[in-house]
RNA sequence: GGCCCUGUGGCGCAGUUGGUUAGCGCGCCGCCCUGUCACGGCGGAGGUCGUGGGUUCGAGCCCCAUCAGCGUCGCCA
């Protein structure tokens, strides 16, 4: 008898059904749990559709079979679909009607005890996870995830589809820049000494395909970065990659919000609402951070008026430098002790403050870490511009006005999660638009482009290049949700000469832009059409719709912090022949493991 | 590179101001059990407390160093 089972005539063990009383079935699948009565034996068997109970009858040959099967050990059964005797259905699970009665059990592999439960979604620590990955996939929440990743993906290859998009794949070796992150690289083999580079985005690449005329184009793009992990980021991701022709800011914005829309509503069954939009100046200002989390509202204020003539130092000296102090509300902060509130300052401070003041509005008298310098005044004039309530604190923070919006954006975050206003079943996108052309890069002082440098600036911005070129807008939105940036996207340069001109106001010389982009203005010379486009992240989108806080409960094979795979155990040392083929000597020592 | 937190049987955790033999739940092994579904009952095995050093009469606990992991700042056009 073979292992081999065709699918034809395996039935799910998730798709029984109290239609199928008396049909006789062939499941297979994993050993759930195993409940041995001594005389009567039950295993729920697991596959990807679900759980099916088996039963094992002491008469039956199979019995003693029965007795020695473990937890995730693989079987094949054939038998016949029952009812279960009554008052012993099981109402949690959608078979728990019916059961299989065995007349044949194969044990087509045995299982070793596993490290951790796979019949469950206890914690387990992540480095065990990521060493047994395939177990860990095995269980019940990365089973759930994977597959809404698949939908999600669908419904927008779908959505895409429908409006005429091609999709189009680019390829993974391309050339290094060096703007940007860090590149992976690959060694070229046949040009000793010479480097091709993954993909941090297919950027230019889907820019080239306008210009070939293509129109609409999108790609589930893998993309790579070299830089440090976090929570929400990996070194190798996956972006639904857009890019369209003759298009506006306009069209570009409503193709991904339909996009999003659509997805949302296929997917999680839940219809989303027009996202609002804000300027980027709009949400530094109001939430002290260019990827706002708009599910609570806890608005920034700027109440450095209020303490115009203060005698407070802090407040003085700042005012007199012309920054800012900006008050967050926390909704029953009152409650907190000194101690709590010396534990905030010092968050604060982790989080790039000079310092908090705060002031907590007790139901028996205001108290403040600056007692002496806050009067009934601005008290006032505080709970006013505020709308804070007796029983809320209020948190200042002081400095010069960026540093200081920066500061109570994080707080407000940290607020927000004290206060329980993190719903993960709350989803509140919005656009930020109108970013500035460049920022200050502060470790060389050179401005440096905010998004990328094939951005095309704002209606009527050119006019500032050489006057005054930080004051520059792009055309360049993103698109956020619940705090996590999704992508971001802009009009593109399509004219040579604008393209040069930006590269030379990057500091860039003519030889140094035909190195680097030479391939690529020498596109735009054969009539490339305006165009625009964008790119979102899938990681984040599916682990946002999944409720997950971490990249990797949606990511099949992710990388640990320190950029590793512990199942693979990658990177790793190759061969020393490998690295002559390659033209390459390490200067490392070999690792010692 | 900086900072924070964590590290105790296979897994998840507890362990008091430093004090006798390091506990609990799950899992594992054995026996019993014919309607369970987190089955139940009885019994059992399993720990150099991440590693190295120090303080002390005595360290899981205190100190220093180091490793690993999570998070975060820098970084991520």
């Amino acid at each position: 008898m073979t292992d081999q089972t065709s699918q034809a005539a395996r039935t799910a063990c998730g798709a029984i059904r109290a239609g199928d009383q008396g049909k006789a079935v062939e499941l297979c699948g994993w050993v759930n749990r195993r409940r041995d009565h001594g005389g009567l034996i039950f295993v729920d068997l697991r596959d990807r559709e679900g759980i099916a109970q088996i039963v094992f009858d002491p008469k039956h040959p199979s019995f003693p079979d029965a007795e020695r099967l473990r937890n995730e050990d693989v079987l094949r059964v054939r038998g016949t679909v029952r009812a279960r005797p009554q008052g012993t259905e099981n109402a949690k699970l959608p078979t728990g009607g019916v059961e299989i009665g065995v007349d044949d059990l194969e044990v087509l592999n045995r299982s070793e005890v596993p490290p951790f439960p796979v019949n469950g979604d206890d914690d387990v620590d992540e480095n065990l996870r990521l060493e047994y990955r395939y177990l860990d996939l095995r269980r019940p929440r990365m089973q759930r995830n994977i597959a809404t990743r698949h939908r999600i993906v669908k419904a927008m290859r779908d959505f895409f589809d429908a409006r005429d998009f091609l999709e189009i794949e680019t390829p993974m070796l391309i050339k290094s820049t060096p703007e940007g992150a860090r590149d992976y690289l690959v060694p070229s083999r046949i040009h000793p000494g010479t480097f091709y580079a993954l993909p941090q985005s297919p950027q230019l690449l889907k820019q080239i395909l306008m210009i070939a005329g293509f129109g609409r184009y999108m790609q589930i793009a893998r993309c790579m970065r070299d830089e440090d992990l976090r929570a929400d980021r990996q070194p190798e991701f996956t972006q639904v990659d857009v890019e369209m022709s003759f298009c506006t800011q306009e069209d570009v914005l409503e193709t991904m919000e339909s996009c999003m829309r659509d997805v949302w509503k296929r997917v999680l069954g839940v219809e989303l609402g027009p996202f609002p939009r804000f300027s980027h100046a709009q949400v530094l200002e109001r939430f002290g951070s260019d990827k706002p989390d708009l599910r609570y509202d806890l608005e920034l204020v700027n109440v450095t008026s209020i303490f115009e003539g203060s005698d407070f130092v802090v407040f003085k000296s700042v005012i007199e430098s012309r920054g800012a102090i900006v008050g967050l509300r926390y909704p029953g902060g009152a409650s907190l002790s000194r101690r709590d509130f010396d534990a905030l300052t010092e968050l604060a401070k982790q989080n790039g403050a000079k310092g908090m003041v705060w002031i907590a509005l007790g139901a028996d008298g205001v108290k403040s870490s600056a007692q002496k310098f806050v009067g009934d005044e601005h008290i006032g004039a505080l709970r006013y511009s505020l709308d804070a309530e007796t029983g809320d604190a209020i948190l200042l923070f002081a400095d010069a006005r960026p540093a200081a919006l920066t500061v109570a954006g994080r707080m407000r975050g940290e607020v927000a999660e004290r206060c329980g206003l993190r719903d993960k079943t709350k989803y509140a996108f919005c656009w930020v638009t109108d970013f500035p052309y460049l920022e200050l890069d502060e470790a060389t002082g050179r401005p440096a482009p905010a998004h990328h440098p094939f951005t095309a600036p704002g209606e009527g911005q050119w006019e500032f290049i050489d006057s005054d070129p930080l004051a520059m807008r792009a055309q360049h939105y993103d698109l956020v949700l619940n705090g996590f940036e999704l992508g971001s996207g802009s009009i593109r340069n399509h004219k040579p000469e604008h393209q040069r001109r930006i590269f030379e106001m990057l500091g860039m010389t003519p030889e140094q832009i035909e190195e680097r982009f030479g391939f690529f203005v020498r596109a735009l010379e054969y009539g490339a059409p305006p165009h625009g486009g964008m790119a979102l992240g899938i990681d984040r989108i599916v682990m946002l719709a999944c409720g997950e806080d971490d990249l990797r409960e949606v990511v099949a094979f992710p990388k640990n912090q320190a950029a590793r795979d512990v199942m693979m155990d990658s990177p790793s040392a190759v061969a020393e022949n490998l690295l002559r083929d390659l033209s390459l000597r390490s200067t490392a020592p070999p690792p010692e493991r």
